[in-house]
DNA sequence: CCAGACGTTGTT
DNA sequence: GTCTGG
DNA sequence: CCAGACGTTGTT
DNA sequence: GTCTGG
């Protein structure tokens, strides 16, 4: 599953490797290392330009029936239309690929509202055999890891692009009060992690890590998911979630991931540091 | 009919 | 144990 | 996801 | 908004 990641890109790297899209003009970014439900991140969806053309963001006219590729800021965490309050996000953060297409959270989302999330890499907390015991003979704690792209230098490289999920939201009260206070939100796809067994090693490794696995997409599939307009049905939405799934373990297979130290735990802690591996000493001293 | 939930993870 | 905040 | 709070009255 | 449980 995914719920703490790392995003320190500048927004500009994000356009040029998204593939040319506009960055919103309100796009403000902070590099992240450790990014938790409730921040904010960038997100990345096409907009069929139709109607009035006067585009909202980012770049003057475009000619009805085009499509672009626009860079948005959303809180992680979705918060669907009919929510009382914003804090309803924070536990939809992550969107089951088996599901989404039933659940009132998400269903109107999947057919209509999907998009891209960047991460850098992410965070998974890989729990104790059950029994095992520590070198200090106390047991064994979780176990963070970061997992991601091979041959991604810190800073540089490839980002993976998540499947995931937006919903614009109007705070109740200030809707009452006239107030224009809308919120965009955004959740991560999760499916069934590859097979402990898989032959893959890459893959096996990230079976034995969690049973979850946030859904990564390559650039066709990606291609496929952003295509904006409203999906027929249900049924259409998950055949088009069938579709991202069954490539998405071919994409997690160019990752790697290794151990890090246990400081990425709190979200106080933000830094390049977080996404290291604890040295021996370290390591002993913990 | 109204009231209340609407989610994920993991754990037992 | 369970919920909220980051 | 993890960390941290989990309560009241009253006062600054 | 829409579905489920009572």
């Amino acid at each position: 599953m995914c719920g703490r990641y790392v995003m320190a890109r500048a927004a500009g790297d994000l356009v040029r490797l998204g593939g040319g899209m506009l960055p919103d003009e309100t796009l403000e970014l902070r590099p992240n290392w450790n990014v938790a439900p409730t921040a904010d991140v960038p997100i990345l969806l096409e907009r069929a330009m139709d109607g009035d053309g006067a585009g909202a963001s980012g770049g003057g006219e475009a000619p009805d029936g085009e499509v672009r590729r626009e860079l948005h800021v959303a809180r992680w965490g979705l918060v669907p239309p009919w929510a009382k309050e914003l804090s309803v996000g924070s536990r939809a953060f992550n969107a089951r690929s088996e599901t989404v297409a039933q659940k009132p959270t998400f269903r109107a989302a999947v057919r209509s509202r999907r998009c891209a999330v960047p991460v850098e890499g992410y965070y998974e907390w890989k729990k104790p055999e059950p029994g095992a015991k520590g070198a200090d003979g106390k047991a064994a704690e979780k176990q963070p890891f970061y997992v991601h792209p091979a041959g991604a230098g810190d800073g540089e490289g490839p980002v993976i692009w998540f499947a995931g999920l937006y919903e614009w939201w109007q705070d109740p009260e200030a809707k009452a009060a006239g107030e224009d206070a809308w919120v965009l939100s955004t959740s991560i796809l999760t499916m069934a992690a590859p097979n402990m067994e898989a032959e893959d090693p890459l893959l096996a490794e990230l079976g034995e890590l969690h049973d979850r696995l946030p859904v990564p997409l390559g650039a066709e599939a990606m291609a496929r998911w952003l295509e904006p307009g409203k999906l027929g049905s249900a049924e259409e939405a998950e055949l088009l979630v069938d579709e991202v799934c069954a490539q998405a373990y071919g994409v997690a297979s160019g990752w790697r991931l290794r151990p890090v130290g246990s400081a990425v735990g709190n979200v106080r802690n933000n830094g390049p540091e977080l996404i290291e591996e604890p040295g021996e000493v370290q390591e002993r001293l913990l």
